[in-house]
DNA sequence: CTAGAAGTACGAATTACTTCGTTGTGAATG
DNA sequence: CATTCACAACGAAGTAATTCGTACTTCTAG
């Protein structure tokens, strides 16, 4: 079962960190996240008791530090993200907003340009039969 | 002077609508954005009042019935969420993006892989010499 | 001139997100 | 045993987005 709610910005940063790092308790979990912004213990610890009651985060208490793992995949969510975003500011043009992606900054190095243009063959060549 | 705050997601609604139509009245852009949804008058005029506030249309008040347009162009609107999107959900990662763009169902039609073909082409070609 | 249609302005309710302080509880330490 | 520490749970406040109802104004038929 999934598509459940995306997660909020707050939400999508702790959820980074477990994926990034592994389970970890919200001390951990804290230390890494406020490096940056001075938030208090207890922010983290909230947001992640409402990530749980929705389901993103899975939550072990056996031990008196509950430790926390991710309920979602990383590439999952980004995938959901997506769609929702490209649907909402592109109209569902997944060839404009990657012209745009590809156009800024230095996006991309030359060995992930050479992997986007294998995709880009691939996809090319998938997509010339009548295919459904 | 541009980074106005980004649009909310109803707010850009109203946008494409003033983008792809041109400058309308309350109504006008009502009419079509209500299509949809069932939404009051009141409510689309609430936010593109909003919207004035914050600047992201303007209008000429010579006629009863005001004539908004937007103040902000749509590439340029665009590209600034994509920024904010790509460091959210992809920590800047183009390619990421990109690929799992490229990933979904057909999004793109042969003519618009061959297009995104010639940009990676560009790309390539620029990204070899040691550049910046 | 008056009634109604069409517009704008404004206030208010609702919901979601974010943040933090306080409280209670169990573990550890002197 | 009493104090302190680390932690979970909760309530509450602040902000922003969305929605709508009401009130006021202006134009236009009759």
């Amino acid at each position: 079962m999934r598509q459940l709610p995306a997660p909020t910005p707050s939400e999508l940063k702790i959820l980074q960190c477990l994926w990034h790092h592994g389970p970890a308790t919200v001390r951990s979990v804290h230390e890494r996240i406020s490096a940056d912004e001075g938030l208090s213990y207890t922010t983290t610890l909230k947001q992640m008791q409402i990530m749980h009651g929705k389901g993103l985060v899975e939550r072990d208490d056996s031990q008196r530090a509950h430790v926390f793992k991710a309920a979602i995949g990383e590439a999952e969510t980004q995938q959901t993200m997506l769609n929702d975003f490209m649907s909402r500011v592109y109209e569902g043009s997944a060839s404009r907003l990657v012209m745009q992606a590809l156009g800024i900054s230095h996006p991309a190095s030359a060995s992930e340009l050479e992997e986007i243009d294998r995709l880009v063959q691939k996809l090319r060549a998938d997509t010339r039969p009548g295919a459904e």
